[in-house]
DNA sequence: AAGTCGGGGGC
DNA sequence: GCCCCAGACTT
């Protein structure tokens, strides 16, 4: 113990050292080759640590490789089309986050010519860059030694310092930055955050780690007092709401279909969707006539609902959709349509950006099993 | 501090 | 089914 420090977790210099060391040299053997790791180009990573953001590394790394394709710069992205931009998250989910990099992206063009800043007050400043992301971009692309604390590393420091706070609570993330100021290697600040939450994704697991492969296993305390499968503790389930959704697969006489733009807030913002409306039971008719009240009251049409076309179930973090998929036709063909509404052929379905659960109604479409 | 915001993979 | 994932934003 050094009771000279003013250290919360009493770490001495021979256990820094040796944490870093051990820490190190397992990450210099045992990293991934990610795409992201080409260069240290600071847009690159900065779009990388945006994609990670509650997102598995094997679902990113196509994401990754196109969306780099298609927006190579900073410059490409800031004047890509939104809609465009989008269409390459489609699929990732919480589409804010890219909205809120095209946002960020532009501001770094008009307010730091281009070049990502390298200060922790401007870089977390910038829309979608938060607490984590600030010290990723930092640390990774500038090797400023701030800390980048994210699940991976709340998990594998609660083990080996036997934090037993609850991780679900903001408050919680600050005492381990704390942690990590004390730890980080200032020689490679870089290669320290990327070694902690390489640590956390191949050895130290959230369910059943690796133990006797963990480089910092003589380190840990937690393993030393066998409570590796307790930690970390995190408290809070969230409930999930179910919402029951009547959805329409809307024909015009040219054999186009009814999609609608989402407004610019909220769930699945300025995504496209078949037109659809949530309904309470309350009559056998209910969702029938919930629909079309729905598109009485958007674009002044009547429609006739033929039969259904199918059911599907999606859940979001915090709320479950029960569609059930109405086919029918509209009475009269040609109104003139509101903004964010439009007709499209099948074939032109594909230039638009839907959430997975729409994606699902298109492919009742392709399917045939509409005709 | 608690809710909102996607989607998929592992068990 | 449940939990988790290189979290941030809003209220």
């Amino acid at each position: 113990m050094n009771t000279t420090s003013n250290s919360i977790f009493s770490l001495d210099a021979s256990y820094v050292k040796q944490f870093q060391e051990q820490l190190l040299t397992w990450y210099g053997e045992n990293k991934r080759t990610l795409p992201w790791r080409e260069n240290q180009d600071p847009y690159r990573v900065w779009v990388s640590e945006i994609m990670l953001q509650q997102t598995r590394v094997d679902t990113v790394i196509p994401y990754f490789k196109r969306f780099t394709s298609l927006f190579p710069t900073l410059q490409d992205l800031a004047y890509a089309d939104e809609e465009k931009v989008l269409k390459a998250w489609e699929g990732l989910g919480y589409y804010s986050r890219v909205r809120n990099l095209q946002t960020a992206v532009k501001e770094v063009c008009e307010s730091y010519g281009g070049k990502v800043p390298d200060t922790a007050k401007e870089i977390a400043g910038l829309k979608g860059v938060g607490p984590y992301t600030a010290g990723a971009i930092l640390s990774i692309a500038y090797g400023i030694p701030e800390p980048a604390v994210d699940g991976n590393v709340m998990r594998v420091l609660s083990r080996i310092l036997l934090v037993e706070e609850d991780i679900s609570k903001p408050k919680t993330r600050i005492l381990f930055e704390k942690a990590v100021r004390e730890l980080i290697s200032h020689e490679d600040p870089s290669s320290f955050n990327q070694a902690m939450m390489e640590l956390g994704a191949l050895i130290c697991t959230p369910k059943s780690p690796a133990c006797l492969l963990c480089p910092m296993r003589e380190l840990c305390k937690g393993f030393e007092q066998g409570k590796q499968h307790e930690l970390p503790v995190k408290l809070g389930k969230t409930k999930v709401r179910k919402a029951k959704m009547a959805a329409g697969i809307l024909a015009g006489e040219d054999g186009r279909f009814l999609i609608h733009k989402r407004p610019s807030e909220g769930l699945l913002a300025n995504m496209w969707e078949f037109p659809n409306t949530e309904y309470v039971v309350e009559n056998k008719n209910a969702e029938k006539d919930a629909l079309k009240g729905y598109l009485d009251e958007n674009i002044g049409v009547e429609v006739v609902l033929e039969e259904k076309a199918g059911y599907i179930e999606h859940v979001f973090s915090h709320l479950k959709w029960e569609i059930n998929i109405w086919q029918g036709k509209m009475l009269n063909g040609s109104v003139e349509l509101p903004q964010d509404w439009k007709w499209v052929t099948a074939d032109e379905l594909d230039q638009y950006p839907f959430p997975v659960s729409h994606q699902k109604i298109i492919r009742l479409i392709k399917e045939a099993i509409i005709v």
